[in-house]
DNA sequence: CAACTTGTTCGAGATTTATCGAACAACATA
DNA sequence: TATGTTGTTCGATAAATCTCGAACAAGTTG
């Protein structure tokens, strides 16, 4: 599957764990990458957080600017799908065992 | 072994998965953790990190705040250990991984 | 082309965080 | 008790982050 609109993302060797530690520390992102991690992708309009657009574009930005979510056009809507296969080559383990932990325990701010 | 004095830490149960990851996701609290991981348990000032004191003790502050470590007393040092235990049981395989992750990746901000 | 949809970018304001020096507390030892 | 060591707490400042509305860009549809 190629991807034909590629926003702005590291390329995989060069994904940083703390970047990506404090992408997955915000609540909101990690209730985004949870809901990408079960339906496999997702548009960005396709969560219902309560929050304006442009909050959530920030988070979207995040995400991608770390390494964690990728994203690609598809008619005018934005397909967003994790970099799996990435960050487990580069940090093997890490985001699988953050999903998990992430689906059995309420996401809150402290 | 039985701890003397005991500083402010989460119960168990209510170690926060945002909180852990954003503890983690600093360069330097990464560092202090990969220390602690190959050491045992290290005392706050045997970290040659540049750094005035008062700017480490935050940070073991924000480790210690997050469930991520937890010290004791020893004469007058305090002795800094990694909750492992507490951890692995509320979220499996996150530590782990990511502390595999810090140690073959260099730690930088950015 | 005009209207609509989706999502980004651009400011600005508010909150959080990191950093540091100085003062303080606990402990050990001379 | 006085001195030195270890580490914390207390301000203050600087930097990063979160949030939001308004304007903009790309794509679709009438």
């Amino acid at each position: 599957m190629v991807c034909k609109t590629e926003i702005q993302q590291p390329v995989a060797e060069e994904i940083s764990l703390p970047k990506v530690l404090h992408a997955l520390s915000d609540p909101v992102r990690m209730e985004i990458v949870l809901k990408i991690a079960r339906a496999g992708e997702v548009a960005c309009g396709a969560f219902d957080i309560p929050m304006p657009k442009s909050t959530l574009s920030h988070h979207f930005r995040v995400l991608r600017e770390s390494g964690v979510v990728a994203s690609r056009r598809e008619g005018n809507e934005l397909m967003n799908y994790l970099r799996s296969e990435d960050l487990e080559a580069r940090f093997p383990g890490v985001l699988e065992a953050i999903i998990a932990a992430g689906k059995t325990s309420s996401i809150e701010r402290g």
